[in-house]
DNA sequence: CAGAATCCCCGAGGATACTG
DNA sequence: CAGTATCCTCGGGGATTCTG
């Protein structure tokens, strides 16, 4: 340790949360039900827009799982299911307000940056 | 519009910063650059751990042209380059509180949540 | 040291049916 | 309607090697 070893970090604590909170569209499914309310797996389908229903289900059973959403099955013909964010999913609030609030100040920074990279013809190094 | 037209999201309007801030391996990155200050090549690689150098090459450039982060190279032998996180950078650093905060509050609800939905063997629908 | 160049693999996720 | 069941693609990322 006196030497120059450099100390691996404690895994950046923070990336539990990302995998559950921001893998593969669990972020617009979070946001449809924290936005719009109770809603069927139709709704959420066509709400989100590009998903296919398989994905759909995978990402929803993973979000049920976790705690984030609720399920409720209605035994009626034709069947009816109701995804609903849960009080833990709710929680998540400030968090995307924040990303919010980050958005609408800086992601023209970021639009700005990108442009300037790109016109600088990369003189690496 | 009359009909059982669902208006489609305006695309959820922070998947953008999901892309550029949680894609693969920028958390770890931003991380460390956040807290461990300007950093060379190797030691970033060593604190991350698993991943390949081409790997944090391409992140690297993709977070340098976002312009959340900064490259400066010092034409030395042998080469040094060094990362730093920038101002635009630095302004995630209330968005990691939040996450981080999250995470302690909150990640055993999620793994309890896990728990009961696995021991609760599925009874479908 | 800080990468660039190659080759290659594998599995998330898309497309396309089909069913209770 | 709310999913399963299959099949298949395709590109992110790993391993390895080379160089200024």
């Amino acid at each position: 340790m006196t030497e120059t070893t450099v100390v691996r970090d404690s895994a950046c604590e923070i990336s539990p949360v990302v995998d559950i909170v921001f893998s593969r569209w669990t972020t617009p499914i979070l946001w449809a039900l924290n936005n719009h309310g109770r809603q069927r797996f139709v709704e959420l389908e066509r709400r989100i827009g590009a998903i296919t229903p398989k994905v759909l289900t995978q990402r929803l059973r993973q979000l049920e799982r976790d705690g984030l959403i609720t399920r409720t099955y209605h035994a009626e013909v034709p069947p009816r299911v109701e995804y609903e964010i849960s009080a833990l999913g709710r929680s998540l609030g400030p968090l995307f307000a924040t990303l919010s609030r980050w958005a609408t100040a800086n992601l023209d920074h970021v639009e700005q940056a990108r442009r300037e990279y790109d016109e600088a013809g990369l003189p690496r190094p």
